[in-house]
DNA sequence: TGTTTAGCCTATCGATTTTGTAGTCTAATT
DNA sequence: AATTAGACTACAAAATCGATAGGCTAAACA
């Protein structure tokens, strides 16, 4: 499961996605919008921010805003930010190996088999979606849902 | 990333899939072998055991051993026990539903949408990965390893 | 220039989860 | 009845998570 840290700052990615052009963001109004911590959302878009993903501005008129369009931000990228690496071992990420002290015999281990598996899944899936497809995604489910209310009213 | 009590759970039940037609094994010898702590092996083994994929025996000659032979047994199966849900987010887990606090429109949420699409990938891999699997996959990795070191000396 | 604005940064805190340990109880075998 | 070995409960240290507090720094603007 992922971090209520995680979830938190995909939603806020998604908020700034649909208001890439309207300038910086407020941490203030952001928290408000998707009921965030307001503290607690600072320490995730500074964390956002250290990683590339977000732009800051300071004082009057300031606020945040993401540092590159919705087309090029994956949620592979914003999950490893906040959640550490995807994979379910640490022997079998791409981003940040390290051995597993429990592990003898890496090689012929069938734990780490598997989980490569698990591992290459995830991040082929979530590498793939960015935050635009995600917003593209959102539109299709609303249009599903109005269409199959106009056949059954 | 999965927890060193599902590792140790991994561990032990590929041991015990290795040493299945034998008989009941002791949760010491299990515990020497694979360098799990005791008393925490312990716990690990009863909770599989409640879950229906050991059996133990008590008294002398007892132990433990698999309830099942090692193809009827997934990795799916044993994460779940140990790890609960493999879905990142509740609202998408089969074995275990539940809502988001958070979120307001379970129907439109674009992370639920794509954390779907993960959870699908993953159940795949590990509910089709039986530990006779795993067994099959550590020989081939073996045999693969044993064929470079002929070629290369 | 100095005041206000808003993000930056560090420390801290309570609750929960993880990783384990201890000790007693119960069932089965001899 | 004595021994063996799992079953069950309780507990505790350490790590992680979710959140808050408060001062600092940079930018804007009057």
């Amino acid at each position: 499961m992922i971090s209520k840290k995680t979830k938190y700052a995909l939603k806020a990615l998604i908020y700034l996605s649909r208001e890439f052009d309207k300038g910086p963001i407020l941490i203030a109004d952001l928290a408000r919008e998707e009921r965030i911590p307001k503290k607690f959302l600072e320490l995730i878009l500074l964390a956002l921010k250290n990683a590339g993903v977000l732009q800051s501005k300071k004082g009057k008129g300031g606020g945040y805003s993401l540092a590159r369009p919705p087309r090029e931000i994956s949620m592979g990228k914003v999950i490893r930010t906040l959640e550490g690496p995807l994979a379910p071992v640490p022997c079998v990420s791409e981003s940040a190996y390290a051995r597993c002290e429990e592990c003898d015999d890496e090689w012929s281990c069938g734990i780490r088999l598997v989980m490569k598996d698990v591992r290459d899944a995830m991040a082929q899936i979530l590498d793939s979606a960015s935050l635009a497809d995600v917003l593209e995604r959102i539109e299709q489910e609303k249009q599903k849902k109005d269409g199959a209310l106009f056949y059954t009213i």
